[in-house]
DNA sequence: TCTGGGGTCCTAGGACCC
DNA sequence: TCTGGGGTCCTAGGACCC
């Protein structure tokens, strides 16, 4: 396939997100310097965003709180309104969307659009002055954006002027735009991949993009050549309005006031996370395929563990189920710092062909000799033959010997 | 007094099938 | 009698980003 040439992309970055929308909303805070935290009064409090006047006195993003504040005893703290937030994103994307219908939401505060063939009337610039100006005047939110050929460089550009900066990046201006920053601040590198780089001597974008390609192989797997080509300027990604129904994994967790072995508390958390997913899945119409819960212990030392479905599941009561039967299986009962519950291989339910109705349940005590049934025949007969019965969705008939001695038994049990 | 909560993508080993 | 190798699924963990 032929990367596609000539293309206009935006990245459209809004500046210290949270932080502004409360500046817009109550002007007063204007000028001081402000945090926005989750749980001031607990040890859990860190700072999510921070306004230009804090980042000064040095409050970063993920600062511990109390930290923060010893930098900066001044700090005005705001717990995050989350619906303000939303609201204002809407309407931002609201006014791309206006431009083109190329968006590509990455994440609350930030997207992609492809202007290519939305010139006619003005050049990408003027476009990028528009759009950055009525954002400011009609919502008083500041932005940054990045104009370049690939979502890369635009994400780049979009970077290197804050707040209210327009960047354009094209591939010219590589050598000297883009080569002389430390590999640190290259999108797609963190800490390890930055200790890694430093230990063959690349220390530049620079020096990654005329590297070796066999040495970075060797010291990144795949993701070297993806970097190198990426500082080369590379990229072929298109920017796709689609992305963002395409969601795989619904989750949710949370650290306890404090280290915990006692069940009780437990129990409450694990019913307030089944709770949060289902609210999100419900929101989001979807169901999912796959469980995995989160443990974190009084160490950090931190777990996974999940479990493939028979069928899918949108319930809080599905959701408790097998994240309480995952929990109580590898829970070592060394204290608790943190649990999460995320429901995984979502789809949107009007995707997801008619399942096969068979094993259904009427009451709650049915259900866990359904669950323990179906185990004990899984292990019999092998996963495949349940799977397959599942799938002969269209006619719901067993087609193999092992699949019509699997629903003799069950219907047996 | 260290370090939240929401995600995505990739890797690697073992099981299992052919 | 000894023994291949490719492909896919499942699970766990790591890296990264906002």
């Amino acid at each position: 396939m032929q990367p596609k040439k000539g293309r206009v992309i935006f990245h459209v970055d809004m500046n210290s997100f949270y932080a502004s929308v409360e500046m817009a909303y109550d002007p007063k805070l204007k000028g001081i310097p402000l945090a926005i935290a989750g749980n001031p009064e607990e040890r859990k409090g860190i700072v999510v965003t921070s306004s230009y006047e804090a980042r000064a006195k040095g409050v970063k993003t993920t600062m511990p709180l109390w930290q923060a504040r010893k930098l900066c005893p001044e700090l005005r703290v705001l717990r995050p309104n989350f619906d303000r937030y939303r609201t204002a994103s809407r309407e931002i994307f609201k006014m791309m969307a206006e431009i083109t219908s190329l968006v590509q939401p990455v994440s609350i505060d930030e997207g992609y659009m492809d202007v290519t063939n939305s010139q006619e009337f003005e050049n990408p610039l003027k476009i990028a002055e528009n759009l950055q100006s009525r954002i400011k005047r009609e919502l008083d939110l500041p932005s940054s954006i990045g104009i370049a050929p690939n979502k890369f460089l635009a994400k780049m550009a979009s970077d290197m002027k804050k707040p209210m900066g327009i960047t354009v990046l094209r591939k010219r201006d590589l050598p000297h735009k883009l080569w002389p920053l430390p590999i640190e601040e290259m999108y797609g590198v963190g800490e390890k991949t930055a200790v890694k780089l430093r230990g063959v001597n690349i220390t530049t974008i620079s020096d990654l993009a005329k590297g070796d390609p066999y040495q970075l192989k060797q010291v990144l797997g795949i993701n070297g050549e993806r970097l190198q080509n990426r500082a080369n300027g590379i990229d072929t990604r298109a920017v796709d309005p689609e992305a963002v129904h395409e969601f795989k994994s619904i989750g949710s967790s949370q650290t306890l006031p404090s280290d915990t072995t006692d069940d009780a508390e437990i129990r409450k958390l694990m019913n307030q996370l089944a709770d949060n997913v289902d609210r999100r899945m419900k929101r989001k119409q979807a169901a999912g395929k796959s469980i995995q819960i989160t443990i974190r212990y009084h160490d950090r030392k931190t777990i996974t563990r999940s479990k493939k479905l028979h069928s899918y599941i949108e319930h809080k009561d599905d959701i408790l189920y097998f994240a309480n039967e995952l929990l109580h299986k590898h829970w070592n009962l060394d204290p608790i710092r943190l649990l999460g519950i995320t429901v995984q291989d979502v789809e949107e339910k009007q995707y997801i062909g008619k399942q096969l109705d068979l094993f259904t349940y009427e009451t709650e005590a049915n259900k866990e000799k359904l669950y323990s049934t179906i185990e004990k025949l899984t292990q019999k007969y092998g996963k495949n033959t349940f799977k397959q019965l599942n799938n002969n969705s269209d006619d719901q008939q067993p087609r193999t010997s092992f699949q019509k001695d699997f629903l003799d038994d069950y219907r047996k049990e």
